[in-house]
DNA sequence: TTTTTTTACGAAATCGTTTTCGTTTAATTT
DNA sequence: AAATTAAACGAAAACGATTTCGTAAAAAAA
C-alpha cells in the first residue's frame, strides 16, 4: 500500500540509489531523471519512512520535553514556546510527565538513552535527589537542557528566570505595602529555584530589619492534602501572618480557598503575592499580584539553544546560565 | 560508545541472533546463555535502538496527539489523561498544535502519514473545511480517533461530551434564573460541537417560548481582536442581553474583561455561563457558572480505545460515538 | 543400536533508507 | 587520435534489530 523507494525504482526502471539521490536533489542525477522521479513520487504519494532514515543517520529529528506536570500554566507555556521553535526547525516533540516522581523521571530518562531523541528539554522533579541519570544520558550522547527547575550539578545550558531578584522584589513589595510578618510557601526544599526565591525573601527581610521566623517558612510538597493542612494551620489561630509569598501558583490558589472558607479577607487582613502564569490572575477575587515568568520565551530560548547545538556537529554543550527576567504585576491582592 | 547487539555477541563469543533471542527470553535459548547475555547487557548498559525495531516491525510504539492549541485547559487535561494511559501501555506521545490553522493541520497529518506513529488522537482545527487528509491518513493504515472537536464525516471512533444536552441545560439554567435575552458566543460555525451546543440553546429557547434572535448569535473565531470587538459591540448600547452563554472558556473570560471595563455587573446586569475547564472558576469575581467537560476522562478514554485497537491486529476502527457527560456547576455568575 | 525428536544455537534475509564506490558513456583536453 | 575529465547512473554495504530457516549435538524413542 505505502510506496517506498523500491517501488518507485521498479516503476521507473531505474535503481533505488538513483531514486534516492534524485529525491534529495543530488548533483549526480540528471535533470530529466529528477523530474521523472519527482512525478512518480507524487503519483504514488511517496513519503519516506522516517525510521529508516533515523537508523541510517542516527538522527531522529525528535526531542523530548520532560516536565513534572502538564496541568500547570508555566510548563504549558514553555512547551508551547519550544513547540513553535521545533516546528520551525522541522523537529518533533515527545512529551513526558514525571508527576514529580523521581523514579518515573529516571525511568523516562532511561528510555531516552537509546537514541530515540536527539536532545532533551527538562525541568526536574521536586523529589529528584540524585543526578546520575542525567550524566548517563549526556554520556550516551544525548544533550540535555534544563529550564526553570534546573540542576546546577550538571554541566550544560540552563534557562531560568531571575529567581533571587524576583523573590527579593516580591517580598519587598509586600513589606512596602505594610506587611511585617510574611510567610513563605515553599514548593520543595530540593529545588534550586525555590531556594533562590527563598534567599531573595530572606534578603528583603534583612534589608528592612525584619527578623526571620523559621515557622513562617512552610515547606509544601507533592501531597496536596498535606499542603492544605499546613496552610490551614498557618492561617488559623490568633497570630496569622499579614503577608504571604507563594513560590508557585497552586499554593497561592490554595491560600485563596482557605481564606475564602475561613473568611479571611485579602488584602485587608492578609496580602498575597505569587509566582504565577495564570491567565485569570486579573479576574480573581481579589485580582492576584503576580511575579510572572516569561515561560513562553524560556521555552523558545531553551529550544533554540538545543537546536543550535544540534545543528553543528560540535562536541559538548557548554555550561551556561541564561536568565530571562520575570515581571511583577501589581494587583489588588497586595493592595494597601 | 553505545553498545549494540553485535557488541554483546562479540564479547560473549556467540551470534547476534542468539543474543537477540536471549534478550527477548525466547524458548530457543538455554538458561545459562540467557543469564550470560543478561549479565553482559547490564554490564555494557545495553539499550536497544528503538528505530531498528520500528523499521523491522513497522510499529513505533508512538502515537500523536494533535490539538488546536495547548494554552487551553481542556486540551491539557485531555492530553494528561491520554498520557497516563500511554505510559501504562509503554507508548510514547508526540504533540502537535495546529493553531487552528487548516493548512498546518494538513501538513502535520501529512507528516504522520509515513508510519511515524501507530495512531493519532485529534481535535480538529476550527478552520478545517475538508476532510480528505484524514481519510488519506486512515487509508495509509494509521488509525485516527477524534475527541471533542470531532469530524462526523470520517468513519472512526469519536469521543465527545453531551454537547446538545449541555447546551440545552446551560441555556435553561439562564432562563430559569430570569434571563430572556440570551446571547450565544459561538466558537466556530464549522465545528459540530459548536453547532450541537447551539442547537441545545435553540431548543431551550423554544421550550420557554423565547423567540430566537439571530443578532444574538455571535460568531467568534481565531482573531482575538475581532472577538473583542464583537463582544464589545454586543455589550454596548441601550439594549444589551441579560444572559450570555459562551461556548468556550476564553470567550467567557473576554466577557468578564469587557464587563469589567464597561462597569457592567455580573450577575446583576448580565448573567454568564460557559463551557470551561478553568481551575480557577470558583475564584473568579464573580465565580463562574460552568459546564465542565470531563476532559481528563475523555483523553483517557480516547487513548484506551486507540490502544485496544492497536493491540489486536484487527482491520478498521469501527464507527462509534462515545459520550461522556459534562457537569453543570452553578456559581455566582448566574445568580438571581 | 538405530531412528526420531528435542534442544540450542547460527547464518542470513529483512525493514527502507543513505552513501560510498565503481563503471559506463559522453564531453573535453592535449 | 589519444588521453583525461566530467556526467549520470547502479551495486552493494551500511544502520541495528528481528525472525525464518537450517543444522549440529544431545536426548528420547524405537
Amino acid at each position: 500500500m505505502k510506496a517506498n523507494l523500491k517501488d518507485l525504482a521498479k516503476d521507473l526502471g531505474i535503481s533505488v540509489s538513483t531514486v534516492s539521490k534524485a529525491l534529495r536533489d543530488s548533483y549526480e542525477i540528471g535533470e530529466k531523471t529528477k523530474q521523472r522521479v519527482l512525478a512518480k513520487a507524487a503519483e504514488l504519494g511517496y513519503t519516506p519512512n522516517p525510521y529508516a532514515g533515523f537508523l541510517r543517520n542516527n538522527k531522529s529529528k525528535t526531542i523530548a520535553i520532560v516536565v513534572p506536570e502538564l496541568t500547570n500554566n508555566y510548563f504549558i507555556q514553555a512547551i508551547s514556546g519550544a513547540e513553535e521553535i521545533a516546528q520551525e526547525n522541522n523537529y518533533h516533540i515527545l512529551i513526558y510527565t514525571t508527576n514529580d516522581n523521581f523514579e518515573k523521571e529516571k525511568s523516562i530518562i532511561k528510555h531516552l538513552m537509546n537514541g530515540r531523541v536527539d536532545g532533551v528539554l527538562l525541568s526536574i522533579s521536586s523529589t529528584t535527589s540524585s543526578y546520575m541519570h542525567f550524566n548517563e544520558l549526556i554520556q550516551n550522547g544525548v544533550p540535555i537542557i534544563f529550564f526553570d527547575r534546573i540542576c546546577h550539578e550538571i554541566e550544560t545550558a540552563k534557562i531560568t528566570t531571575n529567581d533571587f531578584a524576583s523573590g527579593f522584589l516580591a517580598t519587598e513589595h509586600l513589606i512596602k505595602n505594610g506587611c511585617r510578618d510574611i510567610a513563605y510557601l515553599s514548593l520543595s526544599e530540593h529545588l534550586s529555584i525555590d531556594n533562590k526565591r527563598k534567599q531573595g525573601y530572606f534578603e528583603a527581610l534583612n534589608k528592612y530589619d525584619i527578623k526571620i521566623d523559621e515557622t513562617r517558612i512552610i515547606n509544601c510538597g507533592v501531597d496536596e492534602k498535606m499542603n492544605t493542612k499546613k496552610i490551614k494551620k498557618l492561617l488559623s489561630g490568633s497570630k496569622i501572618p499579614d503577608g504571604i509569598f507563594a513560590s508557585v501558583e497552586r499554593l497561592a490558589l490554595k491560600v485563596y480557598h482557605v481564606c475564602n472558607s475561613a473568611k479571611i479577607s485579602i488584602p485587608q487582613k492578609i496580602k498575597v503575592i505569587s509566582f504565577s502564569n495564570l491567565r485569570t490572575a486579573d479576574l480573581l477575587n481579589p485580582s492576584l499580584t503576580t511575579i510572572t515568568q516569561p515561560a513562553y520565551e524560556i521555552g523558545k530560548e531553551a529550544a533554540k539553544i538545543l537546536f543550535k547545538h544540534l545543528s553543528k556537529r560540535k562536541s559538548v554543550l557548554l555550561n551556561e546560565n541564561i536568565i530571562i527576567d520575570s515581571v511583577l504585576t501589581i494587583r489588588n491582592s497586595t493592595k494597601k
